[in-house]
RNA sequence: GCUCGUAUAGUGUAGUGGCCCAUCAUGAAGGACUCUCAUUCCUUCGACCCGGGUUCAAAUCCCGGUACGAGCACCA
């Protein structure tokens, strides 16, 4: 008898339904109306690490289908892209603009009219919706092939403005869930006010097709295999479902996530940011205190951290609300190896230093790799920088360097006096600074919700903007310029 | 209101009828190492929403309840 193995725990997502190695198609589909936030950030990991992962696709798709609402932003289109190269270390193996699809959908529609399972209703909201309520068909339901393909031109031609009539999928007025019944495929924009604002569209188009419709004709046309998307569009692929039905298609293998929230920020509406970048509230997208992509990679979290936090994550379809301590404990795990320790002295308070000692102090550049070489203080004119908070105690260690006493006196500076070079005792240690090896600095930091800037005393380093260091004592940051640091967290 | 979905330690997650008095991570507490409040390592803490049922056997299947979330937009 086989002896059968103990339960391994998956590593990893879980395995993909139905996928043929080499020819899963995945997309991952955002509103270009603002940049990527830290919630999109979860389609890009999953749809791109399944696509790596059976050797697939993964297609970026804007669906910039309402100029209404919802508005494209035109610097979308070249940010997303290279925020989500960023992400996933590669770039998206095709990108695709709804809006220059137009003609697919049109074609669709028309089709949709001809055979007959689809319609121009001219009922407005209110009366469709007591029609859905009341589960009977609204007269609009029962016209002819030859008058719903007249009333289309009506809607393209600009006799009927927003709100006169729209196209919808013939469902079934009984259908248990009311979600379902006859939805709303296309409808008319006044792109007239409200053109597209990519110029190659404009007001080139009146009629426009909703999420359900664009999405479902597009994820055809374009082959795609498998959709992985938010359980707030459960309906939508059961929607959609049935238009796949009348078209005679297969729907691809769907899978949910559930809603996400962060503790310290709650949830996140790229709408909302949008206004409150415009209103002057925030500086723009990579605001440190946003939880957009851009400001989340300025701050130094790093592409590594973000797929592992939502790998980790999985795709349950749980609600959950996850402390930022998580996505921080990742990117510890992806930095600390490579950060170069640097001192930041935040209200430097200056010592003079009295008794013998050498006038090179050397400490190493990280304490786990001795061969990255030391950093070396001129101390040889007996004038240190601590940080204020840690005279609290008189008897401190210098780091790398020697204990000292904190003399009881009323001179400017201070005096200090120097004991052993060993270290003997567990007093505490503090980092600090020589005079000549340092010079004014800036710690930008976000904390609950403010942008505080705490100026301080940086130790001299050459590290080209952009390098993740560890402030000792302090946290992880990223160097912004040669005096400016960004803390990342602590 | 109608419809759909989810419920495992503080947080997140594994688990698809026996390997589960339940996995891993994070967190907290303690400790080792360390001239950082870092990294690394060790120890400890802590959970199957409730009630029925099916079964020799249920975290796992069924029913009911409760809680939470989502959809019912001419937004995505």
């Amino acid at each position: 008898m086989e002896k059968r193995e103990k339960k391994e725990r998956r590593e990893g997502l879980p395995e993909l339904k139905n996928a043929v190695k080499g020819k899963v198609v995945l997309r991952f589909a955002p509103n270009p109306n603002g940049p990527l936030s830290f919630g999109h950030a979860r389609g890009i990991v999953i749809n791109g690490s399944y696509a790596k992962e059976w050797d697939g696709e993964l297609i970026l798709r804007f669906d910039d289908t309402d100029t209404v609402v919802k508005p494209p932003l035109p610097s979308a289109y070249t940010q997303i892209p290279e925020e989500a190269e960023w992400l996933l270390g590669f770039k998206p193996h095709r990108v695709v603009i709804a809006s220059e699809q137009m003609p697919h959908y049109y074609e669709h529609a028309v089709k949709m009219l001809e055979r007959n399972f689809g319609y121009v209703c001219q009922c407005s909201g209110e009366e469709f919706k007591a029609f859905r309520v009341s589960k009977t068909e609204c007269p609009c339901r029962s016209n002819e092939v030859s008058l719903n393909l007249e009333l289309w031109e009506k809607m393209n031609d600009g006799t009927f403005v927003p709100g006169d009539a729209v196209v919808r999928v013939k469902t079934a007025m009984d259908l248990k869930n009311p979600a379902l019944r006859d939805w709303p495929a296309l409808r008319i924009q006044n792109t007239a006010e409200h053109p597209h604002p990519r110029p190659s569209i404009g007001s080139k188009y009146r009629v426009w097709p909703l999420l359900d419709f664009q999405s479902a004709v597009e994820d055809h046309v374009q082959g795609v295999t498998h959709i992985i998307r938010g359980k707030d569009l459960m309906d939508s692929t059961r929607k959609q479902t049935l238009l796949y039905e009348h078209f005679g298609w297969t729907y691809p293998e769907t899978m949910y996530w559930g809603r996400v929230k962060v503790h310290e920020w709650g949830g996140f509406s790229t709408s909302q940011m949008r206004r409150d970048i415009e209103s002057g509230l925030f500086k723009g997208w990579d605001d440190p205190r946003l939880p957009t992509l851009s400001a989340l990679r300025k701050t130094g979290i790093t592409a590594a951290a973000l797929r592992d936090f939502w790998v980790e994550l999985g795709i349950t379809q749980k609600d959950i609300s996850v402390p930022l301590s998580t996505l921080y404990s990742h990117n510890t795990k992806s930095i600390d190896d490579d950060a170069p320790r640097l001192s930041f002295v935040r209200k430097p308070v200056n010592l003079k230093i009295k008794g013998e000692h050498s006038n090179i102090v050397n400490v190493e550049v990280h304490p786990n790799h001795p061969n990255r070489g030391m950093r070396s203080f001129d101390v040889s004119n007996q004038s240190i920088w601590i940080e204020e908070q840690d005279l609290a105690q008189s008897e401190l260690r210098l780091k790398g360097f020697a204990n000292i006493s904190i003399l009881d006196s009323d001179a400017q500076p201070r005096m200090a006096q120097l004991g052993s070079v060993e270290r003997n005792d567990r007093r505490p240690i503090v980092h600090w600074l020589s005079d000549t090896g340092a010079k004014k600095a800036t710690l930008i930091a976000a904390e609950d919700g403010e942008l505080n800037r705490y100026e301080g005393l940086l130790e001299n380093h050459t590290y080209p903007n952009g390098t993740m260091v560890q402030i000792e004592r302090i946290g992880y940051a990223r160097v912004i310029d040669n005096t400016t640091l960004i803390l990342t967290h602590s």
